[in-house]
DNA sequence: CCCCTAGGTTGACAGATTTCGAAGCAGGCG
DNA sequence: CGCCTGCTTCGAAATCTGTCAACCTAGGGG
């Protein structure tokens, strides 16, 4: 059985084989962290931005939310392993995971029916 | 519920440009649906059954919970846009739609760092 | 027509989530 | 040193979610 203990998700694309309950698990934690609007938009302006960083300074003005709240979605996806963040004098910068990314994207990746 | 106005949900990788939000919201519908482990493991056990499709017999007694919580996440993932169902006698059959997941797939796809 | 099986719907409830205001910590500036 | 600003953590309220037991519906046989 596929250890979960790898930096790196695993599986195969969920259209080829069954994914097993335990990668089910840390994978479904990083949908999830991608299952609310707000979260699954600091993860694009993030990751989109320029140099490949985002200040905290510039994602909570975006959104109609208190700075507690920006806070919290932005430890709900760092715990998800989606971004890693980075005191740098004053300012916070966050930047994607973009290997947990990449690992999502070939899950979801679809071939041709199987049979 | 959320129904999906657009067949393809829309929108360049993550990492390409923002999400605006009205978007965001649609998208974020469906890794919510993919962000609990059940769910997951159901979608991936419906796309890569054999001939695409699978029986709601074969999916229950793979899962150590009873008929109506699983009942209860296929209609999630119904109304999320990532399996359609189809009664065929007496059982229903689910099939998952690829559409759906390669939009998704396509979302989280990376490119380089902006800049 | 009656009943049996496969699934879905309803109602209920414990536990998790989202959000806020208030308080705390860290770094820079006067 | 004292204080401001940026961000996180804490505590609390309203809402949403996962799960079950009980009940209902659709199809296929006797």
């Amino acid at each position: 059985m596929l250890t979960v203990l790898e930096p790196e998700v695993c599986c195969a694309p969920l259209a080829s084989a069954a994914v097993p309950a335990e990668a089910a698990a840390d994978l479904a934690a990083s949908f999830k962290a991608l299952g609310d609007p707000v979260r699954l938009q600091l993860m694009s302006m993030i990751a989109s931005a320029d140099g490949g960083e985002a200040c905290v300074c510039d994602l909570t003005p975006a959104f109609d939310l208190t700075g507690p709240t920006i806070s919290h979605h932005l430890k709900v996806l760092r715990e998800a392993g989606l971004v890693e963040s980075d005191r740098r004098g004053t300012w916070v910068w966050y930047r994607a995971n973009r290997t947990r990314l990449a690992a999502l994207s070939a899950l979801l990746a679809i071939g041709a029916p199987t049979a």
